[in-house]
DNA sequence: CAGGCTGGCTTTTTT
DNA sequence: AGCCAGCCTG
């Protein structure tokens, strides 16, 4: 078993107990995929399991996909074979289709996005005669999500909640999962929810599944909700072999309905559970490991666990205050720089090597900005995601309607989209047809057309729309039709190409770029259906760059990640810990955000630098701020602190052994003299004296394009992907500061940008 | 129906 | 400060 001589003594303990449960307690950079591959491998190379008898759950397809891309390189097959292995979503689709009819469902049912979500309950909200601006219908939409993360279908909603959503709660619950089984139709919660019913109601099926999945490894259990919870134990009551792995110290998804509780009541929940523990860490330097263990030691109740390296030496984790947020970025910036240069001492560290981890995407504009100017390559990860994007999603739309012309929701979506003019009134007078008649808004749309309920030029356009998706919907039907020649027809015939086409708003050309990219995506499906059905559960937008590229991204979205160079600014109280995360959840929210600071931290593999800065621009206000109480938990051993002494914050460094502060309580910062005049203090003011703040740079910017500088000049109209047309209002070198439209005057290096002429013409 | 104005909100996000 | 939704006006 070659594999197996590739693990360490944990890795291998966890790998070679098949059977029972397992908790493989599994740290940050411990190698804990390859355990769990090395698991699937060793389970399917010892007979213990066929390939379709394996469970193995994620939570994102990212996650999914590299688990099979992994299992398949070490068996040297394909993973054909392995039905099972995918999210709990895309598992639960799998199995209610099977027995959509139990759930109230037909099997071909749709799965509605948040967007679906969204406008369906704000119809039920407008019907109930309640003042949506009061009560907002993201507000309904979070509180039916919570019920539904706990397994609650709206008979079992208990009554302390009744109060919920001005004590209408329970009431439009119920209302909307009417409406969604009218539909036909399912939301992300529902996925799990009805399978847990499911199985609750159907011991027979439960069992079926049972004896089929004979083994069951979960990966990120620290994140599971109650509704996954129960999902699982259902599932592993028959054979009992489940391991779950997780970190209870990257438990970060509270908010969202996960539940800690989950893993650290686990070998109750399965007596006899053999826990490993994976602690050796082959990611990061012992400064890193040690400044994230001193930050995460501060919360309670956790299963406990201290990661070790082999590695010895490396730089201590770097900590550096400024003036404010503007002065973090360009110091980040130069640093980045430096970096990538190698000018900072050691082996340059290349873009792709370096990321900047924020605790809200807000943050992220500084450093935008700034590296805007100075020509930084970013990329930002986790943003507006392909398909979430508003023309997507009404070319989706128009999709839907040609394979399923029943969808409401989809037909809602485009019918005046473009401008038909169908305005409210005509739309409404659609709604009620149908509604009388008990019809789809198609067929309501139909019958009003004949009845001559619609007026002038709208039932002319209207006509043509119906004609459209009948049209449509045949060649759906028809037999070796090409289904990309059949969207590029719709999106054609529809006028919706026509209107991007003839908007001069900057984000137009990028929107029909999307929609090439929409249809090109299509290659890789047989048909319309098929492609649906993927998009519903796989909202993924993953480009690989060729250009090397900072990545700017939030605390959430490194989790699973690693980079040689990692920035972590704006640690300050209010911001880091979030204020709003202590209000609304005490002291459970500060533990949820000191195991974002340890997630943060452990992301760094050789360096590792913490910033905050002593004033702050909060919602256009400037605020002075404190640095964050994590600061104070930091190990004064493993760390640098490069801010000069006296300077900005002022407030970290106490004297208590070991750390920066005294404890995390405000009035310990407060007693300034005290912190002044203690050995902490002096000893953090001779380290810093000893160096220099930064290092003074030669001037920036590798690459300089000399064609770009000298192709403008000033008063030129130019483009800019994020900002939109502007023109030249100044030239310094390679910089042009120009006036945009809509975003006002900014200065950016040339190559940003193209002439206003260049960028007209996007063919389509 | 567009376009402009005002008022309210503002953490994290996958499926 | 900036963004969005809803409202009013032309």
């Amino acid at each position: 078993m070659p594999y197996l001589d590739d693990l360490n003594p944990a890795q291998r303990a966890a790998v070679l107990a098949l059977d029972g449960p397992v908790l493989m307690l599994a740290g940050a950079g411990t190698g804990k995929t390859k355990a769990l591959t090395s698991r699937i491998v060793h389970l399917l190379a010892t007979g213990k399991a066929r390939p379709n008898e394996i469970l193995a759950v994620t939570f994102t397809n990212k996650a999914a996909r590299e688990m099979k891309e992994r299992v398949a390189r070490m068996l040297g097959q394909s993973v054909e074979g392995m039905p099972w292995m995918g999210t709990f979503h895309s598992i639960s689709v799998k199995i209610l289709r099977r027995h959509a009819e139990l759930a109230g469902l037909k099997s071909n049912f749709t799965i509605l996005d948040t967007d679906d979500q969204l406008r369906l309950l704000k119809q039920l909200i407008v019907a109930a005669g309640i003042d949506e601006k009061r009560w907002p219908a993201r507000m309904l939409a979070g509180v039916i999500d919570s019920w539904k993360n706990r397994a609650w279908t709206p008979a079992k909603v208990p009554s302390s909640e009744a109060s919920a959503y001005n004590n209408r709660g329970t009431e439009l619950y119920e209302q909307y999962q009417e409406r969604l089984r009218t539909l036909n139709a399912c939301d992300f919660g529902d996925l799990l929810l009805h399978v847990v019913t499911l199985f609750q109601a159907h011991p027979d099926i439960l069992a079926q599944y049972q004896r089929w999945l004979r083994y069951i490894l979960v990966d990120e259990y620290q994140d599971t909700n109650v509704a996954q919870y129960l999902w699982l134990r259902l599932l592993a009551q028959g054979h009992r072999n489940i391991c779950c792995v997780g970190d209870d110290d990257q438990s970060i998804y509270g908010w969202r309905g996960a539940e800690v509780g989950n893993i650290l009541r686990f070998e109750k929940d399965f007596p006899g559970a053999e826990v490993v523990r994976l602690e050796q860490n082959y990611r990061s330097t012992e400064h890193i490991l040690a400044a994230a263990s001193g930050v995460i030691a501060a919360n309670a109740g956790r299963l406990g666990k201290t990661l070790w390296t082999e590695a010895q030496g490396g730089e201590k984790v770097r900590l550096i205050g400024h003036w404010d947020g503007e002065e973090e970025a360009r110091w980040i910036g130069d640093e980045i720089e430096a970096l990538q240069r190698g000018t900072r001492g050691g082996q340059p560290v290349g873009l792709n090597d370096q990321a900047i981890l924020v605790r809200a995407s807000h943050q992220m504009r500084a450093f935008e900005d700034r590296f805007l100017t100075i020509g930084l390559p970013y990329r930002v990860i986790g943003g507006p995601r392909f398909y979430e994007r508003l023309e997507i999603r009404d070319a989706m739309a128009y999709f839907r309607l040609a394979v399923s012309p029943d969808d409401d929701l989809a037909f809602e979506r485009v019918v005046n989209t473009p401008k038909r003019g169908l305005g409210d009134k005509a739309q409404q007078d659609i709604q009620r047809t149908a509604r009388v008649s008990g019809m789809s808004l198609l067929e309501g749309a139909r019958e009003l057309l004949a009845a001559g309920g619609i007026g002038g030029k709208g039932a002319g356009q209207l006509r043509a729309f119906v004609a459209g998706v009948d049209r449509w919907h045949a060649k759906t039907l028809q037999q070796g039709h090409s289904h990309i020649e059949l969207a590029e027809q719709i999106l054609e015939e529809s006028g919706y190409t026509a209107m991007w086409q003839a908007d001069k708003t900057p984000e137009a050309p990028g929107r029909l770029e999307n929609l090439k990219e929409l249809v090109k995506a299509l290659e890789q499906f047989e048909n319309l259906q098929g492609f649906l059905e993927h998009v519903a559960l796989i909202m993924e937008n993953e480009t690989e760059d060729a250009v090397e590229k900072v990545s700017i991204m939030t605390l959430h979205a490194a989790k699973g990640l690693e980079f040689p160079a990692v920035f972590l600014p704006g640690w300050e109280d209010g911001l880091f810990p979030s204020q709003r995360s202590m209000d609304e959840s005490g002291l459970k929210g500060l533990e949820e955000e000191r195991r974002l600071a340890y997630v943060g931290i452990t992301r760094a593999e050789h360096l590792c630098t913490i910033s905050f800065a002593a004033n702050r621009r909060v919602y256009g206000q400037w605020q002075s701020q404190l640095p964050s109480r994590f600061i104070d938990e930091l190990p004064v051993a493993h760390v640098d602190v490069l801010t000069p002494p006296g300077l900005y914050g002022g407030a970290y460094g106490a004297a208590a052994p070991g750390g920066f502060g005294g404890g995390s309580r405000i009035e310990d910062r407060a007693t300034k003299a005290d912190v002044y005049n203690s050995p902490g203090w002096r000893r953090l003011q001779e380290r810093s004296s000893q160096r220099p703040v930064s290092q003074p740079r030669e001037s920036r910017s590798p690459v300089i394009d000399l064609a770009a500088v000298s192709s403008f000049t000033e008063g030129d109209r130019v483009f800019h992907q994020k900002f939109g047309y502007g023109s030249v209002a100044a030239i310094e070198g390679d910089k042009l500061d120009i006036a945009f439209d809509k975003a006002g005057v900014k200065k950016i290096v040339a190559r940003f940008v193209v002439a206003a002429h260049e960028a007209d013409d996007v063919p389509f």
